[in-house]
DNA sequence: CGTTGAACGAGAGCAGTGCTCTCGCTTGGT
DNA sequence: ACCAAGCGAGAGCACTGCTCTCGTTCAACG
């Protein structure tokens, strides 16, 4: 409901993250006590979901009383908020982990290696899925310490396409050319992932590589969400089956079927 | 979790409200009441979201006593779900509408229609739209009142694909053939759409016609939270392009533009 | 080494929540 | 006319997020 100041995010920011090690014993016991509970919450987070998520319950497993928690951290949200950050990190985690294991000039491979991870990673933890591509829990935000995180997957999926430019294989793109502000847009998304990507991305290309990744999200919250009830039953084969087709409209060759 | 009757579907279409007149000064009472409740829970969802919608502030503001409130839902959660219902059959009429205006056989301007609708409806109501497309609220499910109002846009979308398949125009799936599970699942699909819709609707074209519902919601959803931030910022110029590029992939010839 | 200010945990307390139960009054069908 | 069901008011329970105060502990600085 209210904006949280600045102050706050960054200081939850450089306690919990900017590694610099702890030097004094207070300085390892808050580190500790922090990480313990985010290690709580994310517990209780995954049994009940974010609503169900008491910081008196946290507390109170933690054999503390609960205005020791605001020690930690400013409020409720803030501590939802690390959570946050965990949750994108784990999910990149999972996607690059199984993107890795596929060899690079295998395209296809790669894109079902990455949707099946984050499927999977979804399946496993629902509620860590739901706060991060559901409903946004606090007000209508996105701190800056959840962008970065947040950029893994999607940069992940550029990163395939470009490869797949530099290999000669490039995306239709029927529509009339890309126009105006969103031009533009592409532009700057080209420059940020200029130092990280192969070959640039043209404007076509990065629309189709937003528009899979919208669609990867787009499935499995459909399928998390309860969307494709009455509908389909054999969730398994239906994202297969929808992931392999998106990848043929990327250009990607069709090898031999993972799963 | 539980099945859905196929006759709901078509219910849907002609008639939202279940009539039953009442008959006595009390039911009346008893209706308007519950219509008077409904009507400011709605108000106080779209200032601040479900998280904040108090039984006991809606109470309030009708000048009674939180407890008066549990004769006519059971619980917080129920109310909610009439909000669900609500926000589904409000989003079903809007995008009916819009399709209405559009001739029938300018199957992209219906598509961009029900798409501009839609999306136009969500950034109008954004927090009922993140109460039906967002994380579910209360546990995972989906109670069978709300089920039938969700079809309305999904069978909109199928209708009018039945409409180009039967004008000869089909959607091109590259991958391989529909087996197994899903082969049944989009057979039911089609038992159910039989009444409904103009001509059979073959597998293809029903993938394609649930991942354009699936785009819709998906491109939506991450403009209303934020993960398009820092990427795109003309929202709508995106919108437009990614959506005229779903129609031409779904055999819709390319009309003269909508907005 | 001693002082001093910041960090910390405990406790009480406030305002708010969902929900239950009991009490009387009203209303509609027998 | 009676009587059970429907209803509103009120009190109350267990819980929440959050604030404030009060001693204690610890670490930096003179």
């Amino acid at each position: 409901m209210i904006l949280s100041t600045a102050r706050g995010w960054s200081r939850v920011r450089t306690v919990s993250a900017t590694a610099s090690i702890p030097r004094t014993a207070r300085e390892r016991a808050r580190r500790e006590i922090t990480d313990e509970i985010t290690r709580v919450a994310r517990e209780h987070l995954a049994v009940g979901g974010a609503a169900s998520l008491s910081l008196r319950a946290v507390a109170r497993e933690l054999g503390m009383v609960s205005s020791a928690v605001y020690r930690y951290f400013p409020s409720r949200d803030d501590l939802l908020t690390a959570l946050i950050v965990d949750a994108y990190t784990s999910v990149g985690a999972a996607a690059q982990a199984a993107e890795r294991t596929v060899p690079r000039a295998d395209r296809m491979g790669r894109w079902l290696a990455v949707a099946h991870a984050v499927r999977a990673w979804a399946k496993a933890a629902p509620h860590e899925y739901g706060l991060i591509f559901g409903t946004p829990v606090p007000g209508y935000r996105a701190p800056q310490d959840t962008i970065d995180p947040a950029a893994a997957v999607p940069v992940l999926l550029l990163e395939l396409l470009a490869d797949a430019g530099a290999a000669g294989r490039s995306v239709a793109w029927a529509g009339r050319p890309i126009a105006g502000e969103v031009r533009r847009d592409l532009a700057g998304l080209r420059a940020s992932l200029s130092g990280v990507v192969s070959s640039p991305i043209d404007d076509a290309t990065a629309m189709q590589g937003i528009m899979a990744w919208t669609q990867l999200i787009g499935v499995i919250s459909f399928e998390l969400f309860g969307h494709l009830q009455n509908v389909i039953s054999d969730h398994d084969r239906y994202f297969g089956q929808q992931m392999r087709n998106i990848g043929l409209d990327l250009g990607f060759g069709s090898r031999p079927a993972r799963r």
